[in-house]
DNA sequence: TTGTAGGCGTTATCAG
DNA sequence: CTGATAACGCCTACAA
């Protein structure tokens, strides 16, 4: 019942020559007449021919196919990175697997360990939760790998890193927050396990310290990556301390999780309370009151990642590579 | 330098078995003593061994693969029916290719050959702009598919499809426009390509006739599917027909470009004109005023989408489905 | 320019 | 219960 699949055999056979005729023909190398090329393309194409991926990557250890790993596609901070790398990907012939950690280690290596099992020529890795020494792991076991929002202890000849530098740009943001007239800077720090939040906590302290000012633990409060963490979150500390009159969010989702905290307490934002995010998604410019936030482009890291795996492809002798990409501080109505 | 993989010939070696022993311990099979088995599952674990999905793929030609095709994952509605179709396979043990079909048939059809070549075992296509003739190619090529937002023809054994019925949608927010007293109700389409939008129109235009009220086609405007898109549409119609005191939009992104729209011309909404999106994407619900939608849960139309696809898998019988979902309007401070 | 033999890592089939 | 042998569809290397 089932339509069997075209194979070279039957293409070699309907043109009257051999498979490995066909193959060259199809894989357009030397050592072919262009008519006879020529000829075998058209019958292959009559046949409804497609060279089969599997056997071919089994053949050559290749399958053309990279990972992308993710926290949640549905932050539309990892969705405009996993649309930049496919676009990229699609370039250059590649296709790829989307996985999502879900923010926890556990499913974060299955999915490590499905792309190992299907032997995929690189990964990219976005905010990884794993400690350094499972992540070494995988770096030998994936041909290459780069690493978005994770930093390398030591540099690995096959791995690469983007990061956004999450310390600058909170230094910045409560250097400004500072600089108008703010007395109370508190963080709504994201989960207490992220590398990047980790990052922005120092930025936050550093701030600070520049100012002169002491850093309150009491100031930081964590939560979950998203609107409703954020919410909560805010809630809880401007409960606490009334006196805060303004908030670093440890990314937009958060910030506007804050901004309707502060709706709900009767907060008029600015005025009584100022707030940044992080990230400058869509979401950021649409709502009301519009969100100031340290921006970056996140379509392009996902190009970026994409292309660096693939730069590593060709040039064997690149080493890995350490991007560093400075978030811009974006000033809207809120800030 | 390059590591050699594992394979089951190393493990058979070292387990002093035969390879046959190794894949059935390795697969569950049955016929194998238990002693055996946990000796040589063992020792697997210690060489760190991983069956190679390719060559299993070209033994058993099953790849544990799934394809997914949207326009676009950084639309937030696609985005949430990725993560939920991805969810839904990783809890099956299932991978998932991501391709963007960037609203272009050429690229679509790049997208659907490029999976037909990686032989995935089933295939979710949302809002597919192909002619029913060329997907029927593809009906033929995959094992299985499952259509989001996509009408069959007629039925077919190995596709499934998963529809919002957009039309019962939108004559169900027409009359709710009618009812609360707006005059002059307006289209903001989206793109003439979409089928969904299509269904949109006719159920605006029953809606309308639902209500004694005639059909102008100087109410309706396309456009691109984006906030962008919505804003420019909705400028241009508001100056072309000031009368205009209701807008029911393609989307929520396109709604909030109306709402930009009203806003740059100074129509307040909801009491100069009322809006009303389609999709409830988060987004919604953060603008404001808040957005009126017509809303789905689009991360249980991709868990849907899925299951449906590995149900078809098991039951050969299963004649094609086709799941139709209700929009829900929710009524908010635009509507 | 073209064809032949061998292998990529696994599973199916059929003996033992 | 276990093992040898033949696919699976293609490519590399070498021979003609």
């Amino acid at each position: 019942m089932k339509k069997k699949r075209v194979t070279v055999e039957d293409v070699a056979q309907a043109a009257g020559v051999s498979l490995m005729t066909v193959s060259r023909a199809m894989n357009g190398r030397e050592g072919i007449g262009e008519e006879t090329r020529a000829r075998i393309l058209e019958i292959a194409r009559e046949m409804g021919y497609r060279p089969s991926q599997i056997a071919r990557s089994l053949a050559t250890r290749q399958t053309a196919t990279l990972g992308l790993v993710v926290p949640d596609v549905s932050n539309p901070f990892f969705a405009h990175i996993a649309r930049g790398a496919e676009d990229a990907a699609y370039e250059n012939g590649y296709s790829v697997f989307l996985l999502n950690s879900a923010e926890e280690a556990a499913r974060e290596r299955s999915a490590l360990d499905s792309l190992w099992q299907k032997e995929v020529d690189g990964v990219i890795l976005c905010s990884s939760r794993l400690p350094q020494d499972e992540l070494q792991v995988y770096f030998e076991r994936f041909p290459r790998m780069v690493l978005v929002n994770r930093d390398l202890v030591r540099p690995q000849s096959s791995v690469a890193t983007i990061n956004v530098d999450d310390r600058a740009g909170a230094e910045m943001a409560v250097r400004h927050l500072v600089q108008t007239g703010r007395g109370s800077i508190a963080l709504i720090a994201g989960p207490e396990t992220s590398v990047s939040g980790q990052r922005r906590l120092a930025g936050y302290k550093s701030g600070l310290a520049a100012a002169s000012r002491s850093f309150d633990r009491q100031m930081v409060e964590y939560c979950p990556p998203t609107t409703a963490g954020g919410l909560q979150a805010t809630r809880h500390l401007l409960e606490a301390h009334p006196e805060v009159d303004a908030i670093l969010a440890y990314n937009d989702l958060v910030a506007v999780g804050a901004l309707q905290a502060c709706k709900g307490l009767g907060r008029d934002v600015p005025a009584r309370v100022a707030v940044i995010g992080v990230d400058d998604i869509p979401l950021a410019s649409l709502v009301q009151p519009m969100l100031s936030t340290l921006g970056v482009n996140q379509y392009e890291i996902g190009r970026a990642a994409t292309c660096l795996l693939l730069e590593m492809f060709s040039d064997e002798t690149l080493p890995g590579q350490a991007q560093v990409i400075q978030p811009e501080l974006v000033l809207r109505e809120t800030g």
